[in-house]
DNA sequence: TAATAATTTCGACTGCAGTCAATTTTTCCC
DNA sequence: GGGAAAAATTGACTGCAGTCGAAATTATTA
C-alpha cells in the first residue's frame, strides 16, 4: 500500500471513531465537524473530503454495523424454524441495535426511508446483502409450504419490513414502548402470513384450485 | 376578537403564505428564515413565535393538507365498495398529493414518522382524524365479512399504512415509479387481505374453528 | 536527485438556523 | 385618559455546516 492510502486509511479510521465517541457522548447536535475534526487530528476540510455531509458519518457506521448483523445472522439461522420464527429473529436483532443508539438508528432510518433526491446513489449493493439475507429463508419457507409460491419474493420481502417499519415508527413516536414491539411484530408477522380476510371466505374456489 | 388575537392570526397566515410560496419557488434549502420573513412583513424573530423550527412551518402545512383530504374521502367515500377499493383510494388520493410536492412530503414523513425526541408532541389529535377515516370502513368491512373480526381495528390500520409506508419508501429511493405505484400497492393489499400462507394449510382446523 | 504533476489537507470564510434582551404594541385597571 | 402590566415584535448576535482556493504532501518523470 502506497503512504497516500495508508494515510488515506487511518485518517478515515481516526475520523470515524472520533465522529462515533463524540456522538455517543455529547449527543449528534452537540457535536460539531470542527470537533471532530481536532479529535481525529486532522483540518475541517478533510473531514469532508472524507463524508458528504455530518449525516453520512452516522449513515456510514450504521451500514457496517448492520452489515456485521446480517453476517452474524447468515451463520447463525436455523433454516429449520418457521419463516415468522426466522423473519422475528432477524428483525429483533435488528431493533436491538437501533435500541443502542435511538439516535444513530433515527437518521439512518430517516435517510435511508426517504433519502434526499441527492443522495439515491447506489443503494443496489446494501439490497443486495439483505436479499441475500432473506430469500434463501424465503425460498425454503415456500418449499416447505409455509408461503405462497405465487408471490414474488420481492413482494413477500416488502410485507415483512413493512411491518418492520411500521413497529419502529410506533416506537419513535412513543406509541409503544420497548418491551412491547416484540410481541407486537409476533402479532402483526403472523396476521400478514394468515390473512386479514376470513380464510373461510374463499375455501371454495380455492379447493377447486389447488389438487 | 381583540386587535391582538386578530394581529396574530393575520400574521400566521402572511408567514404562512410566504414560506410555501418561496419553498415552492426556490426549494426549501434555497429559502431562508429571513426571507420569509421579509416576505411576511414581519422580523425573523416573529416568525419563531409561531413556527418552532424550519421543518415545522412544512409540517403544519402538510398537516393542514392532509385534513382537507381526510375530510373530502370522508364525504365521498363509497360505503359499499370492497375494502380494499376503499383503502386504495384512501391511500392513492394521499400519494397523489405527496407527488404535487415530493419535498414537502418528504419532509413531513421523516418527521411523523421517525420524529426527534423533542417533538413527540400531541401525536392523538391527528391520529384521531385518521382513525374516524379509517374505522367506519373497517368495521363496515367486518360486518360484511370481509375482515376478520378476531383482529384488532388498530392493528388492521397498521397493516396498510405499513404497506402505504413501504411504497412511499420505494418511491422516494427510487425503487418504483410513480406510475408503478398503483398496481403495486393494489397488490401489496390484496396480498395482505389473502395471506402470505397458502390458503389450503389451514383449512381443516379453519373449518372446524367456526360454524 | 530535481523538477513537475497529481492529490490531499487545511482553515479562513459564507450563509443561515435559531436565541434573546431590548423595544414596541396591546390590554387592563383606576 | 393615563399609567402600569402583559404580550408580541424585533434584529443584532452566536455557533455551526458546508465551501473553496491556497498550501503541503505524495507520486511521477527525466
Amino acid at each position: 500500500m502506497s503512504i497516500r492510502e495508508a494515510k488515506k486509511q487511518k485518517n478515515k479510521q481516526a475520523i470515524f471513531e472520533a465522529a462515533i465517541a463524540l456522538f455517543s457522548e455529547n449527543g449528534y447536535d452537540n457535536t460539531s465537524i470542527e470537533n471532530i475534526a481536532k479529535t481525529a487530528g486532522v483540518g475541517k476540510g478533510t473531514v469532508y473530503s472524507y463524508f458528504q455531509t455530518k449525516k453520512d458519518i452516522i449513515k456510514g457506521f450504521c451500514e457496517y454495523e448492520l452489515e456485521k448483523i446480517h453476517q452474524e445472522l447468515v451463520k447463525n439461522s436455523d433454516q429449520d424454524t418457521s419463516v415468522l420464527k426466522q423473519m422475528l429473529t432477524i428483525y429483533m436483532t435488528e431493533f436491538h441495535h437501533v435500541t443502542q443508539n435511538r439516535e444513530f438508528g433515527r437518521i439512518f432510518m430517516r435517510e435511508s426511508v426517504f433519502p434526499s433526491d441527492s443522495d439515491i446513489e447506489d443503494n443496489s449493493q446494501t439490497d443486495d446483502k439483505y436479499f441475500q439475507l432473506l430469500f434463501p429463508i424465503l425460498e425454503k419457507g415456500q418449499a416447505r409450504g409455509e408461503l405462497r409460491k405465487d408471490i414474488d419474493l420481492l413482494y413477500i420481502t416488502a410485507h415483512f419490513y413493512s411491518l418492520y417499519l411500521v413497529i419502529m415508527s410506533a416506537w419513535y413516536t412513543g406509541r409503544i414502548t420497548t418491551e412491547e414491539v416484540e410481541p407486537a411484530m409476533g402479532l402483526l408477522f403472523s396476521q400478514a402470513l394468515e390473512g386479514l380476510q376470513p380464510k373461510n371466505e374463499s375455501i371454495n374456489e380455492n379447493v377447486k384450485n389447488n389438487e
